[in-house]
DNA sequence: ATAGTTGTAATAAGATGAATTACAACAAAC
DNA sequence: GTTTGTTGTAATTCATCTTATTACAACTAT
């Protein structure tokens, strides 16, 4: 199992403002051109991503914009934007509580867990839109 | 989005295992009836906990043992012996190679999110199943 | 040969992701 | 103040994946 395309769609929208914004209009249409995913899916992300203070949006006449610098806006900070912030890992729903184990599998491994995804957001936390950028216009001078 | 529950019920099985197989023969209805999980998914889970070499399985005559010590395994062992071993983020499918943006956005982010899944797993396989029984002990004997 | 268990296929139910259609709300510009 | 283009939002559908379930053949000790 994995994660869903959300954090790589919302990235690329937020990638495709920074480099376009100053200069043109970036609508819902003219993301879903770039990414090629439903404008109806990328305006409900532009909504989450102004929920998050990340980009602002003008309702009616349209674009969208960037409300932060980009080296404060780090890819956790895009992730708990966009999706919900569930465990990482599920759980089977109903262990047996007359058995050892099944009255301790949850104890055991909850804590184990939490912080594998920790160490997983950290990495995450450390990647700036900024660095993303720069290696993108290296890419496009080439 | 998350991981399926196929992480915590596999490592509860060899919990199971590892507490009770030296007494009693431990068949997939006793694994089902502590997980509370169907036995056919228990059986199909077993199959890979085989094919991964960790425990081996009497057809016929049933029941379950671990093959390797306690310490030899990992929960990233147990990881990839049940799930398949997909990226963890998912890609949209057709940016559009038109866009500067789109035409890159798989070349920013594979590598960091590669890196991201292997700190996690790095993390997991800091877990064995010996570090998980003596504190499952423990909480037994209170 | 019997009995209990594993191995395996086929099917169904439920949850979630993503696409799609449709339209009201909004704001600039004429 | 009406037109135009865009956003905000609801409702529906389709596909995929997880989990459950039924059914039965294959296996092995007794």
């Amino acid at each position: 199992m994995q994660f869903s395309s959300k954090l790589a769609i919302a990235t690329h929208i937020l990638l495709v403002i920074a480099e376009f914004s100053e200069k043109e209009k970036v609508t819902s249409d003219v993301i879903a051109g770039s990414t090629n995913v439903n404008p109806v899916i990328i305006r409900n992300m532009l909504l989450k991503l102004q929920d998050a203070k990340i980009i602002q949006t003008k309702a009616g006449v349209g674009g969208s914009e960037l409300t932060k610098p980009l080296n404060k806006i780090t890819l956790k900070d895009i992730f708990y934007a966009v999706e919900e912030d569930k465990d990482l890992f599920k759980f089977h729903s109903n262990p047996n509580e007359d058995c050892p184990v099944g009255r301790n599998i949850h104890k055991l491994l909850d804590k184990r867990f939490d912080n594998a995804k920790e160490v997983m957001f950290d990495e995450l936390s450390k990647i700036t839109l900024d660095q993303l950028k720069f290696e993108l216009d290296k890419l496009i001078k080439k």
